[in-house]
DNA sequence: TCTAATACTGTATATAATTACAGTTATGAA
DNA sequence: TTCATAACTGTAATTATATACAGTATTAGA
């Protein structure tokens, strides 16, 4: 998010956990009830800071007239780079698309466009997004986004273990990639929890 | 939905519309607006009559405190049943998931739940959920939800005139289907313009 | 045929909600 | 130090909104 303080961050989150639960977002009351505010001014300056920093847009004289800005909604989807940096950095990200929550079992926290058909024989192709969960603890078994010496790659996780990590293409022409972590760096993205494609 | 009137059809889909467009629900001044009423009564009264269908949950006191009900809102799932009947009848549907407008390109009328590995080429595996569209033109070299003679195959449309209709397997262990829709009864049920896999 | 439900108009009012203005205190940057 | 920003309290006013009550006309079902 845009450089919010932690306090926005918290009434940001507020609201756009008001809006996924109850249908509807907030008023300044409800906010200020909810931190303790004994002001809703309090809450109206909050939003006026959050609509300026870019992640709300507030609809003028309309009764909970907020709503998440495009920039603040959604996830981001992003290629499979082999560069460097943070996978989530800002010249990564392709699109964003809407969230969508209870379609997944697990939360996504981004998408990655599959380039390549070392997954094809479970069925993840070429332009596929596959949904990425960074919190889950990676695990044999699992298909899981792993960064191996800058560069990025999708596959089954094998084997873990302190010095033999193996990674396995799902496809016959491919064969297994064993790492030792001591001698190459290697950094678990995030687990494969979901497939989106579109046809068209 | 449930037997509503056609104007109450009319106004639970402005309110729906509402809630996706703007992000919040409508107010009472606003649905009369919208369909001219000269009361806002009007819009009381037809809300109050969604509320008793089940349709919309209105809370109290509650400037625009309008959500769509747990019936209203989602996307039915619906397993790959051999039975006759419609294909969205109540007794079919497995479950319903959240809508999600602005992931697909094309509309989702309901999800198909995969049987079988007659499309595995193509990246569609057993379980997986396939998302329906039921208005678009069905198109040969599309993947379409085709019901012969009351039962439901999911396949690719490889040719379509009057007296014969192929359907083509994605899995070279199985052959083309060629039908004769003089003799046999072919339905469309739509056209596969997605895919969701849940891993978990 | 009677009755309930539908689909409104018209009026009115309490209250829900936005939002401006005037302050206070604390903090970090210029 | 000075100034802008953050994070509030407190008050108040306008307006946005929900919602009741009293009607009327039409339609659909028992």
């Amino acid at each position: 998010m845009n450089n919010l303080t932690k306090r926005q961050a918290e009434i940001f989150n507020f609201v756009k956990d008001e809006i996924e639960n109850n249908g509807y977002p907030p008023t300044r009351s409800e906010i200020s009830k909810m931190f303790g505010f004994k002001s809703p001014n309090a809450a109206e300056d909050h939003l006026k800071a959050l609509q300026r920093k870019g992640v709300l847009d507030i609809a003028a004289g309309t009764s909970r007239g907020i709503t998440l800005s495009a920039e603040s909604t959604g996830i981001p989807v992003v290629g499979l780079v082999s560069a460097g940096g943070p996978i989530l950095a800002e010249q990564n990200i392709e699109k964003t698309i809407p969230n969508n929550p209870g379609i997944l079992a697990h939360g996504v926290d981004f998408y990655l466009k599959v380039k390549g058909d070392s997954m094809i024989e479970v069925g993840i192709f070429e332009n596929d997004l596959i949904a990425i969960n960074q919190k889950m603890p990676v695990k044999v078994g699992n298909i899981v986004v792993a960064r191996i010496n800058d560069e990025v790659t999708v596959k089954t996780l094998n084997k873990i273990s302190d010095n033999l990590v193996v990674l396995k293409p799902e496809n016959s022409s491919y064969s297994e990639i064993e790492i030792n972590p001591k001698k190459d760096n290697l950094v678990f993205e995030g687990t494969c929890v979901g497939l989106l494609r579109d046809f068209s």
